[in-house]
DNA sequence: GTCAATAGTTTATTTTATCAACTAATTGCG
DNA sequence: CGCAATTAGTTGATAAAATAAACTATTGAC
């Protein structure tokens, strides 16, 4: 018979602040960014800007202001991103037809290209931050957090 | 027969990006900290500084070290955040009786009371952001990523 | 006792976040 | 229609936060 839990890696775990969802997204976020940002190094892309480089190839065309609000960014962060994926190559802003004001953010071949090798490492880091968890409990997490989030 | 789903905010809420883990706890996290550092302002606290305060109240005696690990910080910024609640009279760095090099992190009288004030409205700023959850649910969203967090 | 490692601090640098101002375009509405 | 208010994108300024090097005082291993 072996013990299931897992020890936890702090003294402070039985803290207060612990059960507060607020603390722990912070701290499962931490090394989830820290996971990602390390496989998409080599890349050249962070964690930022592998979001707008997906969204780009998903093919939504979404304007910039979406971005931003999808991404919880402000709209002059969501500039400097798009300014140096267009300027690798990776994606263009297109003239929205139905709002002359909004550009529409489609992704080039290399951006597409680039982003089917970076979806699987990004994929594999996820593995490695959610390696606590089985299958049933990722999906679990997922789903709540889509609720909470969305 | 109603719907039970309620519908997601943004056009983009299909995109591949919304499975990520990731991406959902970044968003989740906006709004989190948004609602607590919102009701915290009032009494000049951040969420931030309120988890070095609740470590401190807790009476763990926790060292600057332990905050900085335990919090996802660098060391000198728990420098800054004991700096200045120290200024406030609501903590005190006390000598770490095991260890000459560190400091030991108590609460004062003032720091309780503040703190007692401060968690039950971080609790409604939680409430606020979970409400999209039944308490069974953000109790399972508290283990799923506690499991994963600490 | 010497030496490598650690806790805290300071300082500098870079990255993110926040916000105001501006242009061009759109929308609402009398 | 034509004017007013709003919105998308951009720029620039400023504040907050993250990252990292260097330094002091300890500690712990040997």
């Amino acid at each position: 018979m072996t013990k299931a839990k897992s020890a936890p890696k702090h003294r402070l775990h039985t803290a207060e602040l612990a059960n507060e969802i607020e603390f722990l997204m912070a701290r499962a976020r931490a090394v989830g960014t820290a996971h990602a940002n390390e496989v998409l190094a080599g890349l050249d892309l962070k964690a930022r800007s592998y979001a707008v480089l997906s969204l780009a190839v998903g093919g939504a065309k979404p304007t910039q202001r979406e971005l931003a609000e999808f991404l919880s960014l402000d709209a002059s962060q969501i500039v400097a991103l798009v300014d140096v994926l267009q300027d690798r190559g990776l994606v263009a802003r297109e003239p929205d037809p139905n709002d002359r004001r909004s550009n529409v953010i489609v992704s080039t071949d290399a951006g597409r290209e680039l982003y089917s090798r970076a979806s699987v490492l990004v994929a594999q880091a996820e593995a490695r931050s959610l390696s606590a968890l089985s299958d049933e409990e990722r999906n679990q997490l997922r789903i709540l957090l889509s609720r909470v989030a969305l």
